[in-house]
DNA sequence: TGACACTTAAAGATAGCATCTTTAAGCTTT
DNA sequence: AAAGCTTAAAGATGCTATCTTTAAGTGTCA
């Protein structure tokens, strides 16, 4: 793996990237694609780190927060603790997508567009190799769904809970960590204009969908949840476009006297 | 959008939750959900805001440190220096997932996989999308890979170019983050077993490719790019095969003796 | 225009106290 | 003697305070 070399020339700026805390996390980060260190290896306390570094031990604590902010070492105080690699959290990825898409301004089309391919993608693996525990999982969650129609948010949560059902039973976790990360910005929790008919529809396609993965039929997986999603993106497009997200506009160019934080 | 409401029972553990630096990080990141804080928005110096938060000046920095690991924020030094909100900053999230796949231990074929959903659509986008400058960017690329035949290393680091641009003609940030990611990870950047032939028909495959984008035939695109990367997916994981990861029989869990750090 | 000093703010170092966690010793009970 | 509970000690981070050094702008004066 070559993957340290094709960071090192997106550090930040300059400055940042000298430091001897941003030197240290890049130590460790390098030694992580490299197998040196491996998922519960223990990398050591701030003052270990320190000593090892010929530092003070508020770089080896800079160096743990921004290493503990990447996922990559978990921390415990007491005795027999320190920091540890750790083994991989989708929430924390998650996150960072979510902030990333946040930061970046990126339209809802786009983020639907992009959750089109995963759950397609999804969908064909999920016909090819579920298992029949997955299926009656399935099966579970339709019948949940459809017994929650009188109640449009709890409706939602369990259709989301339907879709990433199916990314597991496609066996691939990448899709599942991508879906997570995309549900989150994409699904409202809440109060979408979500009639009973509509409702009805969701319960029947997702129907459909189990059908054709029972019968290993990936094509058809692939084609129901093509549709599916584009009436649900279709959906949110049209509902996002009355909230319309302030324009670049609003974010100006940190010039001298730009907003003050009043808050936080 | 309720995205913090999603993130916040999905904290770290319990202790880290709990600091006066956590608190801050969660503080800036909701108001950054909330709209209360756009990206340029100055945040203020450490002074600040271990002022405004009635903590000290390192409670301050330890926030600091994770939101700029997060990708939240920009910090620098001197006179007008300080803390600012940051344009979104894609090659950051890369490196997050880029990170949280090795962690994971998550194999080749499951990153093909994802790899040939995203590109699969990019292509399909592309096809409905694409200007005449980006036809001819890609005309170019492929000028440029035809010619760098007998160097198989920057024949490969081309050929990844291109795929990255079709990407960039689907219009899509979302697609592009995803693949810059996974190529990250997926892609060796050297010393392929890449023969003469295989190169040509890699060339061939990517001259039909833009043919199809150029007709506005999105259907055939993205036939032609799925069946492409299955046949990446096939190599690599060949590949893959012989180099063998170590398996999760060497990550022993963090017992006390786990194995200690000897670099870093 | 250019060199130089001044100001601001982060980077880094040092010392120390506070607080929380785990470990382990010691005691009790069965 | 073994199992379980209590308690004390040790270990590590959390947080504070103060200081020096380095980097980055800003303005001044030649």
């Amino acid at each position: 793996m070559t993957v340290h070399l094709l960071f090192d020339n997106a550090q930040p700026k300059r400055s940042r990237a000298s430091t001897r805390s941003a030197r240290l996390v890049s130590d460790v980060r390098n030694a992580l694609f490299e197998r040196q260190l491996r998922p519960g290896d223990f990398l050591g306390t701030e003052n270990e780190l320190a000593a090892r570094h010929g530092a003070s031990r508020i770089v080896a604590r800079d160096a743990l927060r921004t290493l503990e902010a990447l996922g990559i070492v978990d921390i415990r105080p007491g005795a027999g603790g320190g920091a540890r690699i750790t083994h991989g959290n989708p929430q924390l990825f998650a996150e960072a997508l979510a902030v990333q898409l946040e930061l970046s301004e990126i339209s809802t089309a786009e983020i639907m567009d992009a959750q089109r391919a995963i759950e397609c993608l999804a969908a064909e693996l999920a016909a090819e190799r579920a298992t029949r525990e997955e299926h009656a999982a399935l099966h579970a969650l339709i019948d949940e769904a459809h017994g929650l129609m009188h109640d449009a948010d709890a409706f939602t949560r369990s259709s989301l809970r339907f879709h990433l059902e199916i990314a597991r039973a496609s066996h691939n976790r990448v899709l599942i960590y991508q879906l997570v990360s995309l549900q989150h910005v994409s699904w409202p929790s809440r109060n979408r204009t979500l009639t009973r008919a509509v409702m009805r529809r969701i319960v029947d396609v997702h129907r459909e969908l189990v059908e054709r993965i029972e019968a290993r039929d990936s094509a058809g997986a692939r084609d129901i949840m093509d549709g599916h999603v584009r009436m649900i993106r279709n959906r949110r497009v049209s509902e996002s476009a009355g909230t319309a997200k302030p324009g670049k506009a609003m974010a100006k160019r940190s010039a001298p006297g730009a907003k003050k934080a009043s808050c936080c």
